[in-house]
DNA sequence: ACTTTTAAGGTACTTTAGTCTCTAATATTA
DNA sequence: TAATATTAGAGACTAAAGTACCTTAAAAGT
C-alpha cells in the first residue's frame, strides 16, 4: 500500500524541485528502504547512515521516529508480516482449536516453501541474529504476529467452551512461536519443512495444549 | 622514544614487584572481573575498557583470548554456573526421568531463592538483554548448563529403556530453557517461584516429554 | 500575505567495539 | 648466561550507533 507515489526524479543534487517529503509518505519510505536492504544485507551490516542514504534522507530522521536500529528495522519487517497476514486472509476460525492451529502451521509451511519466502529461515538465522535478546523480548515476543494469532485461537476456543483456561500459563501463547525459533536457529540443515512441521505441532505442541481441552473434547488423535 | 610509559607502575597500586600475569592466571582475574562487573552492571552498560582497567590488565590481552564482548561475558558467565553445578553436586540420576527434571527444577528453585542468586531473573533481563540472538543461539542455547543436562537425562532414560526416542527432537532438549528464558524475560512481576517452577515442569513440559516414555513407565502422575 | 510552528536536512561530535602495531617483560631453549 | 620465542602492555586508529544543534522547507494559524 502507499507504494512509490513519488519518485526521487532526479536523483542527485541537481533537483530543481525539492518536494520535502514529511510524515506517513516519509516514513513509508524509510520503512520500504529497510526492508529492501534487510533483503539483501545482514543486520550488523546494516547502517543507519544506509538506510538513511537508501530512503535519501538522514539519520536525524530515523532517530526522530525510532529509538534504535533494531526499532527500525522490526518496524519494517512488521510492516511486511501484516501485509502477509493480509494475504493469508484472517484469522483462521475453524471451530476448533487444533484445527486453527493446524491452519496456521499451513500457512507457514506454505510460506517457508514459496518462492519469495524461501530464504525467511536464512534472514532470521543470518539477518536478524544480531537483535538483541531484550529487543526481542520486548519487542517482538508475545507482539509477533503468530504469538498474537495463538493468543486468538485460545480466546476463541474459550467463547466456544472448548478449553478450560484457569491455570493456563501466557508462556504458552508464546510456545509456538520459541520453538519455531528455536528450530530455525538451532538446526543445522536448515530444512525446516511440513513433516517437520507436522512433528512439531503434533508433538510437541498439542501435548501440551491437549490437558486444557475440556474432556468431551479431548478425543482427537 | 621518549615516551613516558614507565611512569605506570607506580600509577594503580604501589606494587613494587611487577609479577605480570600470564597465561591462566591472567585469563581467571579477568574472568573474574568480568563477572564482578556484571553483578554490578548491565551488559550494554560494560565496556571492555572496563573490564580490561578493572583486571589491571588492557583490551588487546582481552580480544586476543576472546571474539567479542557477548564471549567474554558468556564466558564469566559460564564459570559461575560450572560453580554451581559443583555445589549441586553432578548431573542427578534418580533412576526416573521425571524424578531427574524435578530434582534439576528444585535446583534452580533453590538457586533462585538464594540470597546470592536472588536477582539472578534481574541479571537476566537487565544485564544479559543486551546479547544478541546469534550469540544466544550459537553461544549458549543447547551448550547452557540446563540444556546440556536434560539431554544427559535423555541419554540415560534410553539407557535404561525408559524412553524412546526414535521420533525425539532436539528442539525437547532446549524446551526447558526456552520456557524458563520466556518466563523471565517476559513476566512483568519477576515472581518465578516454586509453584510456578512446579507447573511449568507439571503442565508444559511433562506432557511434552510423557509421550516419549514407553508405555509401561508412564503410570506416573 | 505574514507569522509561527513543526518537521526535514545537514553536519559535527561522542562513545565504544574491535583492529593494528609497536614495545617490554617473561618464559624457553641452547 | 645469552639468544629466541611468547605473550602482556600501551596507545593510536577505524567504524558505526547515537546525540546535539543549527538551518531550511513547508504546514498551520493569523
Amino acid at each position: 500500500m502507499a507504494n512509490t507515489s513519488h519518485n526521487q526524479q532526479s536523483a542527485s543534487k541537481a533537483s530543481t524541485t525539492q518536494h520535502r517529503r514529511r510524515g506517513k509518505e516519509l516514513e513509508a519510505d524509510i520503512l520500504a528502504s529497510t526492508l529492501n536492504l534487510i533483503e539483501q544485507t545482514k543486520y550488523e551490516e546494516i547502517t543507519m547512515d544506509m538506510i538513511a542514504k537508501r530512503a535519501h534522507t538522514n539519520k536525524s530522521v530515523l532517530y526522530r521516529r525510532w529509538d534504535s536500529k533494531a526499532d527500525i528495522v522490526l518496524a519494517a519487517l512488521r510492516t511486511q508480516t501484516t501485509d502477509l497476514a493480509m494475504k493469508m486472509r484472517q484469522t483462521p476460525n475453524t471451530g476448533s482449536l487444533e484445527g486453527d492451529l493446524r491452519t496456521l502451521f499451513d500457512w507457514i509451511c506454505t510460506l517457508l516453501t514459496s518462492m519469495h519466502y524461501a530464504n525467511i529461515i536464512g534472514l532470521m538465522r543470518e539477518r536478524l541474529g544480531g537483535i538483541s535478546m531484550r529487543d526481542y523480548f520486548d519487542k517482538f515476543a508475545r507482539k509477533n504476529f503468530l504469538s498474537q494469532m495463538v493468543r486468538t485461537f485460545f480466546e476463541h476456543a474459550s467463547e466456544r467452551g472448548e478449553v478450560d483456561l484457569t491455570h493456563f500459563d501466557e508462556v504458552l501463547y508464546d510456545l509456538p512461536a520459541l520453538v519455531l525459533m528455536d528450530a530455525f536457529y538451532a538446526t543445522d540443515d536448515t530444512t525446516i519443512d511440513r513433516p517437520r512441521l507436522d512433528h512439531i505441532l503434533s508433538d510437541i505442541l498439542m501435548p501440551v495444549y491437549r490437558p486444557f481441552l475440556k474432556a468431551e473434547d479431548r478425543e482427537a488423535r
